[in-house]
DNA sequence: TTCGTATTGAAACTGATTTTCAATATCATT
DNA sequence: AATGATATTGAAAATCAGTTTCAATACGAA
């Protein structure tokens, strides 16, 4: 029941190529710019930011490749889409294995956590509801240290 | 640490109204057909979806409305926003209270369930990770027991 | 019943995402 | 290294969800 929390990796923006690779399609220049934001980004990143943060060095990217290219990242799971008030279009770099998101409210900074102990939960509320519970989602909201200092 | 799980209430349609009419907004045809229609909804409806049912009653509802009524039962948090895989623009009557969503993965009913006890997940992440942890989400997908027969 | 005004539906508009399509770039094969 | 089949591209057009505008209407206090 190990409580670990991490950062998004960013070094597996070559991981992410090869996958692409294997999985048969090519290797572009705007699928290598869009790599790269997402896998150097600290927070979750919509398409649109997608486009104008990786238009800085690439700027003929057109947007219409930034869609394109995260419903492929995303079907091979090394994106995840994440869920918020203020929208679900962001996206940020996936983890492998059974992890939580913890997201700052100010700065936008997201980390993964594991260790949740729900099994006991799940039995009573499948008990009391007659649900067969498959899936869960848990996700914490607060302020990452650098905000929670900023603020003083 | 009781856990309960609970379905929407179909007799909150009158409190609903009675919460419109005390909060300055006038009680009209358009808006009780829509608090009528997620009133009596066992599952998440979208805009969309709500007009549609709505219509079947009220044939001169106008979808603009539909979105108009919904913007102010939110506010009043008397329906709540649900974030499902598939998209998050459904909504459902909301509860008071702390309460999670449990959703049946085939026929989308919702119940709602309370009791979680994750003061001391909270704990040890915020202590990992720094953050000051503010809020958090829990929502369980899974089958109702009548998707579940219907399966055999 | 009257009347001020909140609310309505239709139409126009916006912003996000998808589709279409001719031009281009990738990469397996030579 | 050159070739060529075809996957991929960006631009423009199309679609879709949601919002704004506006003149007509309906609510409800007086």
């Amino acid at each position: 029941m190990a409580t670990k929390t991490s950062s998004p990796c960013p070094e597996n923006k070559q991981d992410w190529l090869d996958c692409l690779k294997a999985s048969g399609y090519r290797l572009t220049s705007p699928r290598r710019a869009v790599v790269e934001t997402l896998a150097n980004s600290q927070r979750a990143l919509n398409a649109t930011e997608i486009y104008d943060l990786a238009r800085e060095q690439y700027p003929s990217l057109g947007l219409v490749s930034v869609y394109r290219t995260l419903e492929k990242l995303e079907q091979l799971e090394l994106i995840q889409r994440v869920h918020h008030p203020d929208g679900c279009q962001a996206f940020i770099a996936g983890f492998t294995g059974h992890q939580h998101l913890l997201i700052c409210q100010s700065c936008g900074k997201a980390e993964f956590f594991e260790g949740d102990n729900l099994e006991m939960l799940f039995e009573r509320v499948a008990q009391e509801s007659g649900y067969q519970i498959q899936e869960h989602w848990l996700q914490f909201f607060g302020f990452c240290s650098k905000c929670r200092t900023d603020k003083d």
